[in-house]
Formats: structure tokens, C-alpha cells, sequence
RNA sequence: GUGGCUGUAGCUCAGUUGGUUAGAGCUCCUGAUUGUGGUUCAGGAGGUCGUGGGUUCAAGUCCCAUCAGCCACCCCA
């Protein structure tokens, strides 16, 4: 046994029944999409490691599968899809129609050590507008993430897309006197981990009083946008609020309000985040986010084009599954054919006669090898998922007639093979 | 990268204070059922106890290392 060559570290094999929930995911990931009027794109699984090294520094080294080719290249497997998406745009320049909305279910690899939720080797949604500025557009993608979770089968109290906006946090802390940004997102971005006295002096450093941190506390600790119209004043504060606002009115008009929820704690790490941002999580908080996302309107000109207002999110395949799995919503057994064929005389040639006739009109159709006992060839269409088995060759009834059993209901009718293609 | 827990048949697990041929359920195979599956009954196959080393008269049971899994931290694109 331990001779065995196992499978790579943080990798999946997926049997039959795997890819039979890999599809049930995949498939309510492509139907919403499709309903969102997205299209989809895909690029190459490997990039040049400075696409990912120019934007997150060279530590993020230690996180890639990377490689130097044969032609002294460096390469990197893709960790995430939005830099090749970047890539992308930033190719076609002007030829791309805005705003863009795209989809793909890119495979990702991340060195990482894994853990529940969280693999080496996984597949990720990502959902992208290109090139619109409005809030509907942030709307749009949230209303999406939210009808993939109910395409699967949960209930908005099973998930709680908790949104927030890089854009109020940033306007308020231009109206405190904050001359570093980027601290303070990670200080927030662990304010309840952090001992408290080392958050307040975290926050001290990048320059802020003793009231902008009691400030910036009220405003962490709202619990509707209602409570964050007396903390600000600036103009630029307030149409950041006023944007959250009509966001809000948008996702309600969505239909998918009761599965939204003010958390101005969401601060999201990465730092490339300009406006609106959120994260779904399981609502009893058991499991790694679902998804996140928010608007990143700075990217693509940083990656060397021109400016190109963007939002999308990532939903990977694993927390979901589990989540799936937590709550009985993952299909069982495998998927099998529709019919399937019981040679009762044994002859081969004419069961395969039939299963080309049927195939040929459309059917699904599968048979035993070999023909063997009638048991034999019943238990096999049970456990190969068949739906109903057809006895081919029976002297019970004429000669261009067949017997139909239905598998879940034991019913047992005649027919003909003609009919059956119908 | 750091820390903790775990590793026994294909799967889920039980194995007393170290002591004769390592157990159960499920799965699988065969038969009851030579024209019909899912139920039931009977029988059978399948582990040298993750791997390597050490302690001991004796180790699945103790120690070390290593590999793998789980959990937390870190990170989270």
C-alpha cells in the first residue's frame, strides 16, 4: 500500500461520482452566467512569473508553482485568473467592447499548505465587467454570486454576502489625517485578532489621533449604513456612503437583499481594491469565504494599459463543495444512461444492432460485455445508474418487440426498438 | 513557515497495563435465484498494523526520524 504512488500533495483525483459534483457546480456556475449575459474566455495555465511578481512583490514566490523552461524562461503556473484577464484586455486596447463581461472556470495552483477549503490545485469562477465605473455594475456581480449559491440549492440564511467599500474607508481616513493607507488596511483587516493595544498603536504610527481611531471604531462597529451617516462630513466621504446607498437599493431591486449585509469590517488583504467590496461566507462562519471580490479600478494601468474601471469577484470550487456537502446539497451516485440493454438469447450481434439504432436517434444506451446471467446483466444497469433496462431477444414476446423495465419503479411494459428512439 | 492531533483490510473504525494464528460493519466475489436489479440469507476473498530505525525475551501497543492527513496560526490573489 504505502508502495502506491500517491497523488501530489494538495491535488484531487476525481472518479465518476467526483466529476458527477464537479459538473453539478460547474454547470450552476455556466447557467448563471449565461443568465448574466457573461461570455467566456480562457487563457494559458502558465504565465511569465513576473506577471505575478511585478504586482504582489517578490515573496509571492514562495506561494507559485514556477519553473525555469528550456528556453531559460521563468515560468509560473497561474495562482489566479485576474492578471491573465488583465493581460487580455490590456492586448486588445480599444477593440474591446465596454463593458466587458466575462467569465472563466480557470484551473489555479497555489503553493500552499493545504487544508480544508483549501487545496494546492483547484478551480475558481471568476465573474469580470470591464470598463464600467457604475455601481450597477458591482450590483450585478453580487446579484450573481448570490443566484449561483441559490442555483446549488442554498437559502439566503445559509450565506451572507457581507459588503463593504474600500472608497468609505479610504475617504474617511483622507478626513482623519491618515497619511499611510495601506497599515491601517491591514490593521483593520485584523482588528479583532489583534491585541488592542497593539491595533490602537498600529494606528497611532500611521498617523492617526485618539479620535480618528474612536472614529474609525464607531464606523467598524456599525451595523447598518444608517449609523455611518453622522461619522462622516467630508464631500468625498459622503458620495462614497451615498454610492454604498444605492448599491444597496440595486441589490434589492435584484431580488437578493435578504442575502446582503452591511459589514464594514470586510477589508479584503489585497491591496489593488479601489471601491465596493465583499466577501460570502456560510452564515454559521464554519468554513474559508466562499467568495470574494469588489471593483479594481487601478489594475489593468498598473499592468500597463490605460485606465479601465473593473469589478469581479472568485468563487472557488472546494469551499463551496464543502458547504454543498455540509448541508446534503450534493448529488449522489453517478449519472448514468437512459437505457440499457438485456440480451435474454445472448445474441450479441443483434443487441448491438439495437444499441446503434438507438444511439443513432439519440439515445443513451449501454450493455454488458459478454451477455451472462440476467441478474448479472440487471445488477449491471443498476449500479452503471441506467434508468431502464430493455430485454433484447425475449420469446415471451413477437419477434420486433422488446420488454421495457423501469428501474425505480420496477414497471415492466412492451415495446418496440422503433418506439423507443422516439 | 510555526504549533497541536492522527495514520490498523477498498471505506469507517475496534484493538485492555506491550505477550499465542490482528477484529467488526460496509464494500467486493460466489451461491440460494440456469428469464429480471435494489431486500434477505449462507459462504468466501482481503491488513503484518503509513514507512524506516530503536528499546525489549516479546511492539499495532513505548521512543526517534520520515511521509501523509486533519486542525489552528501565518497567508489568502
Amino acid at each position: 500500500m504505502s508502495q502506491k504512488i500517491q497523488p501530489p500533495k494538495g491535488t484531487r483525483d476525481f472518479y465518476p461520482a467526483d466529476m458527477a459534483i464537479q459538473n453539478h457546480i460547474f454547470g450552476a456556475w455556466r447557467r448563471v452566467c449565461a443568465r448574466f449575459g457573461f461570455q467566456e474566455y480562457e487563457g494559458p495555465s502558465f504565465e511569465h512569473l513576473e506577471m505575478y511578481t511585478g504586482k504582489s512583490g517578490d515573496e509571492i514566490v514562495g506561494q507559485l508553482y514556477n519553473f525555469t523552461d528550456k528556453g531559460g524562461r521563468d515560468i509560473a503556473l497561474r495562482p489566479e485568473m485576474t492578471p491573465t484577464l488583465a493581460r487580455l484586455a490590456n492586448q486588445l486596447g480599444r477593440n474591446l467592447r465596454k463593458p466587458a463581461r466575462w467569465f472563466s472556470l480557470p484551473r489555479l495552483w497555489r503553493y500552499e499548505k493545504q487544508q480544508r477549503g483549501r487545496l494546492r490545485e483547484f478551480f475558481q469562477l471568476n465573474m469580470d465587467i470591464l470598463g464600467s465605473d457604475n455601481v450597477s455594475a458591482d450590483a450585478e456581480l453580487i446579484a450573481a454570486a448570490c443566484r449561483i449559491c441559490e442555483e446549488l440549492g442554498l437559502k439566503s440564511g445559509d450565506v451572507v454576502a457581507r459588503i463593504s467599500s474600500r472608497r468609505l474607508i479610504s475617504t474617511l481616513l483622507d478626513e482623519l489625517g491618515c497619511t499611510d493607507k495601506p497599515p491601517v488596511y491591514l490593521a483593520l483587516d485584523r482588528r479583532e485578532k489583534l491585541p488592542r493595544e497593539d491595533f490602537v498603536k498600529g494606528l497611532g504610527e500611521a498617523g492617526l489621533t485618539e479620535d480618528g481611531i474612536r472614529r474609525l471604531d464607531a464606523l467598524f462597529d456599525a451595523k447598518s449604513l444608517a449609523e455611518v451617516t453622522d461619522l462622516v462630513s467630508s464631500d468625498d466621504a459622503k458620495a462614497a456612503l451615498a454610492e454604498l446607498e444605492t448599491l444597496f437599493q440595486l441589490l434589492a431591486a435584484h431580488g437578493v437583499a435578504d442575502w446582503c449585509k452591511f459589514d464594514p469590517t470586510v477589508v479584503r488583504g489585497l491591496a489593488y481594491y479601489t471601491g465596493v467590496v465583499y466577501e460570502l461566507f456560510d452564515a454559521g462562519r464554519s468554513l474559508r469565504a466562499i467568495a470574494g471580490g469588489g471593483r479594481y479600478d487601478d489594475l489593468l494601468s498598473k499592468m500597463g494599459g490605460e485606465r479601465m474601471p473593473a469589478v469581479g469577484f472568485g468563487m472557488g470550487d472546494v469551499v463551496i463543495a464543502e458547504l454543498l456537502k455540509d448541508k446534503g446539497l450534493l448529488p449522489t451516485g453517478i449519472p448514468g444512461p437512459d437505457l440499457w440493454l438485456v440480451s435474454v438469447d445472448g445474441d450479441e450481434i443483434r443487441q448491438a444492432a439495437v444499441a446503434a439504432k438507438l444511439r443513432a436517434a439519440g439515445k443513451e444506451v449501454g450493455f454488458a460485455f459478454g451477455g451472462g446471467k440476467l441478474g448479472k446483466q440487471m445488477q449491471a444497469a443498476q449500479e452503471n445508474g441506467a434508468k431502464r433496462a430493455v430485454f433484447v431477444g425475449s420469446d415471451r414476446v413477437a419477434a420486433d418487440q422488446v420488454e421495457v423495465k423501469d428501474l425505480a419503479t420496477g414497471e415492466q411494459t412492451v415495446s418496440t426498438v422503433e418506439a423507443l428512439c422516439l
